[in-house]
DNA sequence: ATTCCTGCAAATACTTTGCATCCTT
DNA sequence: AAGGATGCAAAGTATTTGCAGGAAT
């Protein structure tokens, strides 16, 4: 029954932090979450009350740590979202009501390859953002 | 001699605007950097003084206006680049020093048909952000 | 017991708003 | 002359920093 936080405790641990209960939350919440959130979102939907200071510290750090990173959109304030790192996910976002929906396989290695040639400044590509922009069933009619 | 000057007024005046000298600055500002600049890198490069308050107010509206795209990388605050509507190029940026370098030919016309395809909740796709993450060759020692 | 974390207060930085004046049209 | 645009002051947000007390190891 606690093998879920515990795993959890786990995953901090193993990125050299304490487990503890703002951090298992922090994380156990962006798990729930199925599209990246603000910071703002993250302390309002933190259901243990985290002050925002702590939220910002812990979403900095987990970041350098690679646990979780970090989306730009249009637009708005940034956003965060878990780094399972085998799921190479992206963004559509609706630039009328901002819904965001996930869609995987950019295939993007090819284009990466290609720049790299190109580029007399870059010696290496270590990651990309790609996101699409448009408009959702709802807002399109 | 003015003749530069005089096409940039034009610009302005189709977007619906006065032609005024900080718009004039801040367009041909744009115009010679090679790469997005933030508020504050074009206020503190702006030769004639220009209040930030009025840059602000200018980007917003050359944004809505498409005269400016904007642009979201990784950790750092939004930037601004001039939006040649047929130069659809990209970033790399060095996550160490935060260089930017142009690359062009992101052949994303495909993943975006495929990501399309492939959603229950969207519509139509507008458009698109691509960049990608690398160390740059001094940073790359 | 030690060292890391957290919360609170406060300082900074960033962005927006209001309004009187100035400048383009 | 009219209405949009700018600058300045100030309000509103967002983010960072400092430090004392609290918690994980």
């Amino acid at each position: 029954m606690q093998k879920e936080k515990k795993d959890l405790a786990e995953v901090i641990r193993s990125a050299g932090f304490r487990a503890t209960r703002p951090r298992l939350s922090l994380l156990s919440f962006l798990e729930k979450a199925d599209f990246p959130l603000s910071i703002q979102e993250i302390v309002d939907g933190l259901t243990r009350k985290v002050d925002q200071v702590t939220v910002y510290r812990m979403i900095e750090s987990f970041k350098t740590a690679g646990l979780v990173r970090e989306v730009n959109l249009q637009g708005d304030r940034p956003k965060y979202e878990l780094a399972d790192a085998e799921n190479d996910h992206h963004h559509i976002v609706c630039t009328k009501c901002h819904r965001v929906e996930d869609f995987v396989g950019c295939g993007v290695e090819r284009i990466e390859k290609k720049a790299l040639q190109g580029s007399r400044q870059f010696a290496a590509i270590t990651g990309h953002s790609f996101d699409l922009y448009g408009l959702c069933n709802t807002c399109a009619k």
